[in-house]
DNA sequence: GGAAAAACTACATGAACATGTAATTGACAT
DNA sequence: ATGTCAATTACATGTTCATGTAGTTTTTCC
């Protein structure tokens, strides 16, 4: 039996949603909310296994509340339940914990299967936001690929010092080899990256997922 | 019409799915091929809108495949069709410009429900690989949300121009302050960041995406 | 309108850096 | 075996940086 709790503003989709659950086998709606606070206040009592959220609600956001209850039982499942579908609410909701991410206009059966493959480890969302994360992704996600790092190991591992602001002396010293050693690391550094300091080879190679 | 070409090794399976695809109205298999290699020389000539492409195929990868399209005809649509479901695969098929992950195990229904989605901007995938996206999604994008940057615009700006491999002077010049009081931002900027050089507060800035 | 905060300027100094030149060593490939 | 290459060390020099101290000006907010 997966325990639900329902938060939605509009009493008539509460109402709604919370009949088409405890219609379906396995399925038990435990508790619906009007907004994030009330819904917080019974959080422990209430036990769910997963809850539907709206975003768009009263007082608290409901990403703001999927941040509250993460905080609290990091194990709750969060199904967002959205009129919208920019961008920001979305990529705010997964980032924060949300596992999934439904639209209201959903029908019936789906989200009822969405609430099932949410409980099954899955991330129940409609191929038009799966198409908005994957660009996301594609355009955020380091490519670790294409771009392979030109540094060799022991230039990564200088830089990387580097970046955690050792000076030539400490570096030298922590990996057992002189300061002028070092100094030729880093010239070579500098001109692979085409850079000449500290900051811009720290910046690039950061940028390039690199180090 | 939606023009489609098969990359699959299996005979069985490519034959499979050239008799589905074709008895589905909308839906026309202009070719198949064996591998990306003769799949790539008729490319130019198929002029399909999407490719359903195999990760696991003789001679060149699915992922291989998937760049080399992408990089001739970058409105190609590709869906890969994959019996792994290892993140590996999943997120460098999306990073490439796969719009979509399907397991071969996906019913027929779907898998014609997933093409039309795929053309009409969607990104099907099963919401066990959606979590998977999600999860990565998670851990890779910045939050920029509760650290807030606890420096000035003034700060970031100038922390900014160091990591482009701007020296004092030149900042100073460039934004038409002093080098004194360039030197009295970075003061700050260390200050704020508990840190004592260049290379330090340019690394801890980028990763926490202030900069 | 006056206090507080942020931004700006100045001078000084020891430490750290960027870069040129040059020689040695060990590993790996032809 | 011999030459290429990465890693190492060394010395030198002018430049830039990090930081202390100490003022002034501008912005902002009650």
């Amino acid at each position: 039996m997966i325990k639900i709790i329902i938060v939605e503003d509009n009493k008539t989709i509460r109402d709604g949603l919370t009949v088409l659950i405890n219609a379906t086998d396995g399925l038990r709606c435990v508790a619906n909310y009007k907004d994030c606070e009330s819904m917080l206040d019974k959080l422990e009592a209430d036990q769910p296994d997963l809850i539907l959220m709206d975003i768009g609600l009263p007082g608290m956001s409901g990403i703001d509340g999927i941040k509250k209850v993460k905080e609290i039982f990091p194990e709750i499942l969060i199904l967002m339940l959205s009129v919208y579908e920019d961008d920001d609410n979305i990529f705010r909701a997964l980032c924060f914990g949300a596992c999934g991410y439904l639209i209201k206009k959903t029908p019936p059966a789906q989200l009822i299967e969405a609430i099932k493959e949410a409980y099954e480890g899955g991330s129940p969302m409609s191929s038009h936001i799966a198409r908005k994360v994957v660009n996301y992704f594609k355009n955020n996600v380091k490519h670790s690929d294409q771009p392979e790092s030109i540094l060799s190991e022991r230039e990564k591992e200088i830089l990387t010092s580097l970046s955690k602001g050792n000076s030539y002396k400490m570096i030298a010293d922590s990996i057992y080899i002189s300061l002028d050693t070092v100094r030729y690391h880093i010239r070579n550094i500098y001109k692979k990256m085409h850079v000449h300091s500290q900051s811009a080879a720290v910046a690039k190679a950061l940028r390039k997922g690199w180090i």
